[in-house]
DNA sequence: CACTGCGTTTCACTTATTGAAACGTGTATT
DNA sequence: AATACACGTTTCAATAAGTGAAACGCAGTG
């Protein structure tokens, strides 16, 4: 039972991804890309487009097909996380200027293990952080990540100076939930999110970075509290 | 050459769209939804789960996975038309204080054309209509669908009051180019993309709707223009 | 003009998908 | 309690269905 995966299946999934992330493929690369017969891709690319997944633009090729926007919309709407802490992204806004995001853990796909912005409040500095959502950043290496891993130190935040992108700051608050065994005993957290703004490094201090980390920690924990009612009562 | 589909893998997307549709959905659901046996059902959506396009919540049930959320996120960013409409978002928003879209004609599926919602601006009233994206809505009855089958009339909008919501007044103009032969004559025009607000009705009346029908025209050319320097220098 | 790379179609091989049936489990029904 | 039912899961033999090498036409290139 280890595994019993269509590999048809898979390897249309796998030529999804590929357009989605290259943007715009051509026939002969998204077969080099996923190691398929020009014949293979061909068919399976067919199969996608007849169902909008993909589509073929002008010049011949493939790019993202409405059909992925729609359900990516869908299934980020269903996202409950995502509505309880839109307010906590504003206040956030609203008190730094800085873009804030939710970030949760990806899917383990190749490559290890990554974090993916989910969410976003744009900032209100005319330098600013543009939109990071659908993006995936390394655990290593970035202050989501360690966050997401668990490695948050007693301050309650994470500071990434200069981590994944140049110039850039990252500051970021898990949102953990209490597990319990059957028998009411407490077996360890759950990082199910992490709170985090990106901002330019220049417009950073020691100061403002440590009155933003307890900002985002204070609303990771409002978070947490809204979390909590809705999944209890 | 008619339908060189691969069975599986229709199944496979046609199980996905199901699970993102419904929110949530038990196996049985989904096989008698998709009219499969059970075993097949099972099959393919562990197949979608082992590569992140559905996972399985706590009580067993299947909901979209994240990887549907990162690749309609990345399919979004690469649609240049939002980009080019926020501003003009933004302008209407601030104007109305209503929430404002941007609509394509979505992928035809089953149940005729649909019309899709891909980019929003919130509106600013308190009372104010919730996000719509990643929703479709009949072609017939709706704003968008009219202007987006380019049945739009010389003032450049249309208004449908109560059409596919109750107490919802819509108000859509069109994006369109002109179409040109290979010798440079004109042959039509493609409606592209649609602009639209949507507001409780009780909020408009005829003069409003005017101003605010020719705002949205306005804004519509407005990213027409932006879009045509984007594609033709 | 020969050459290379692309998109496409064809086709024989057989691999890999399929669905009925059977099983264990938990939840209604009697 | 005993029965019936629905769900998730596994197994397995039949064969439907996916596969890739090869060949084709076309366009761009040296």
């Amino acid at each position: 039972m280890a595994e019993p995966s269509t590999r048809t299946v898979e390897r249309a999934l796998q030529l999804l991804g590929s357009v989605c992330d290259a943007g715009f493929l051509t026939l002969a690369d998204a077969a080099r890309g996923t190691e398929l017969s020009a014949s293979t891709a061909l068919r399976l690319l067919r199969t996608l487009e007849s169902a909008g997944f993909v589509r073929k633009d002008d010049e011949g090729a493939y790019r993202p097909g409405l059909r992925i926007v729609q359900l990516g919309a869908q299934a980020l709407s269903h996202e409950s996380i995502i509505s309880l802490a839109e307010p906590a992204l504003e206040r956030i806004v609203e008190a730094t200027g800085e873009s804030a995001y939710v970030n949760v853990r990806a899917h383990h796909g190749p490559g290890g293990e990554h974090g993916l912005y989910i969410a976003m409040r744009e900032g209100t500095h005319s330098v600013r952080h543009s939109s990071w959502v659908g993006r995936t950043v390394p655990m290593e290496g970035s202050a989501s990540g360690a966050v997401l891993s668990g490695k948050t130190p007693k301050a309650g935040y994470v500071v990434v100076d200069r981590g994944v992108e140049a110039d850039v700051t990252a500051i970021a608050a898990p949102i953990a939930v209490e597990m319990h065994a059957p028998d009411g005993t407490t077996t360890g957290t759950r990082v199910i999110a992490a709170l985090s703004i990106v901002a330019p490094s220049y417009r950073m201090n020691p100061e403002k970075i440590k009155a933003i980390g307890e900002l985002v920690a204070e609303e990771a924990h409002n978070v947490l509290t809204a979390y909590q009612q809705e999944n209890q009562p």
